[in-house]
RNA sequence: GGAGGAGUGGCCGAGUGGUCUAUGGCACUUGUCUUGAAAACAAGCGUGGGGCAACCUACCGUGAGUUCGAAUCUCACCUCCUCCGCCA
């Protein structure tokens, strides 16, 4: 959520950055309706005043006199009841505008529709070359018995697997090794509930727009397809202090996507699931672009040398305006070579907000002066599991069919070959 | 699932229809005193909206309602706690 102020102040630069974003809003009548707001509030207000001058006299007035205020209350009552309808239809469909108005992108983002617009700002890592035609990981999973997509079809359904033996013990050094990585910058290492209100889905802005991408239980709440969510929400209708800031979590949970509209893509393996796990970094911070810009580049840069530690090539882009979510100001996608796929695959997203999840969400912190303000927000993936799997399985493939593990990883593992029996 | 209790400003907590635009305490800020600090004392100190300002107004879990007037009464919902039952 933008700040309405700002809005009618910038009314021009947040029509270019919704149009930059593709994102239709109606900032006009936003406008027109926050003039009648304020003229109505206005109103209002000055009959609760003459209302509450009033209120002082009926109390110590008596008999006659008494019933002659009283009679004259109930006329400035029958008044107010009007404007306080009007007020009430003015402010709805305010706050459902004020919801969709997108937050502005950064100068740095590049102009674009689609992912295919994306840019590359970096590339890392020297792709593999096989002197034999290389499997998918799919293929490769089966064959050494880490996977079985087919009874996990049966079981789950549509995009349903199991991990099994070595793709367990992979999955787990990969957690492993991600916990040491990340806690060793001083995040505080969450789980987070991935079962969670609607309210926490508002704030962190993937509701009232992602109704469809989204789980639902009978008993009203959503299933999260990020810890970012929960994590938001931890500290949501806070005040924090300015030594509290800033707050990093490295969060791990469940996730849980629909999918909703995809479902003619990537059918096969595991780079689309409807349920895998995620260790999220989810950060708050002061309310300043160039500490937020600093943060986003930190957060982004941790994954990237986690990715090293793997030694799998990637690449790094700026996402283009129209790849940009409501509030996102800017983003980076770190995408990893897959052989079989011969491209690359996202495995990473991270972004930054400035203030308009806290906003939604009430997370506050005092600043030097003692003045309220809305904290900062940003996000990253540090690592999906299983995504990063197809990735490590295909690049590290062997003629034999066989996989070798990451050095890094040899050790929480505990071997340094996978699918030796085969 | 059953029964009961509770939600008030950063925290604790008083307040059951009329100067409550919320008592008091803690914390915090400033000052006095002190070599310095602590203590003590004094003053200030919630968050929004409108206004240049004085000031006006809203907010006591959320939403509706009753009333001239609601933190206070009624209804619904949300959350938390206690006890019983079930249970990894």
């Amino acid at each position: 959520m933008l700040d309405i102020h700002f809005i009618r102040e910038n009314a021009d630069l947040v029509k270019a950055g919704a149009e930059k974003k593709r994102i239709p809003v109606d900032i006009d009548r936003l406008l027109s309706l926050d003039d009648s707001r304020k003229t109505l509030r206005g109103e209002l207000d000055d009959r609760r005043a003459e209302q509450n001058r009033a209120s002082g006299n009926i109390a110590n007035a008596h008999g006659e006199e008494k019933e002659k205020l009283l009679e004259a209350m109930r006329h400035v009552k029958q008044g107010m009841a009007d404007t306080e309808e009007k007020y009430k239809e003015v402010m709805k469909e305010w706050q459902e505008l004020m919801l969709t108005v997108p937050n502005i992108p950064d100068m740095s983002v590049p102009e674009g529709e689609s992912d295919a617009d994306n840019t590359e700002v970096k590339v890392w890592g020297e792709k593999p070359t096989f002197d034999f035609t290389p499997m998918n990981h799919v293929d490769l999973m089966t064959k050494l018995g880490m996977a079985d997509f087919e009874r996990g079809a049966k079981v789950a359904g549509f995009r349903g697997y199991f991990l099994k033996g070595d793709g367990v013990l992979l999955t787990n050094a990969v957690w492993q090794l991600a916990l040491k990585h990340w806690t060793n910058k001083g995040m505080v290492p969450l789980m987070a509930p991935s079962l969670v209100r609607r309210e926490t889905f508002m704030g962190t802005g993937y509701l009232p727009q992602g109704e469809e991408d989204l789980y639902k239980t009978q008993d009203g709440e959503y299933l999260a397809g990020t810890a970012e969510v929960a994590a938001m929400g931890y500290h949501m209708d806070e005040t924090l202090e300015m030594g509290d800031l800033p707050v990093k979590f490295l969060a791990f949970s469940p996730c849980f996507r629909r999918e909703a509209g995809a479902h003619g893509k990537d059918v096969r393996g595991l780079i689309r699931v409807h349920e895998f796990f995620k260790w999220e970094q989810v950060v708050l911070c002061e309310a300043s672009h160039t500490t937020s810009v600093a943060l986003h580049e930190e957060l982004n840069r941790n994954t990237e040398e986690f990715i090293e530690l793997l030694n799998i090539p990637y690449h790094t882009v700026v996402n283009c305006g129209g790849d940009l979510g409501l509030g996102q100001v800017k983003k980076y996608d770190i995408e990893l070579w897959v052989p079989g796929e011969n491209t690359y695959r996202e495995i990473s997203s991270a972004s930054y907000f400035h203030d308009f999840q806290t906003r939604r969400l009430n997370i506050r912190y005092r600043d030097a002066e003692g003045k309220m303000q809305f904290a900062h927000s940003l996000n990253s993936t540090a690592i999906p599991t299983p995504r990063i799997l197809v990735s490590i399985i295909e690049n590290y493939q062997q003629q034999d069919g066989t996989i070798r593990v990451p050095a890094a990883l040899v050790p929480y593992v505990g071997k340094e070959i996978l699918g030796h029996s085969v």
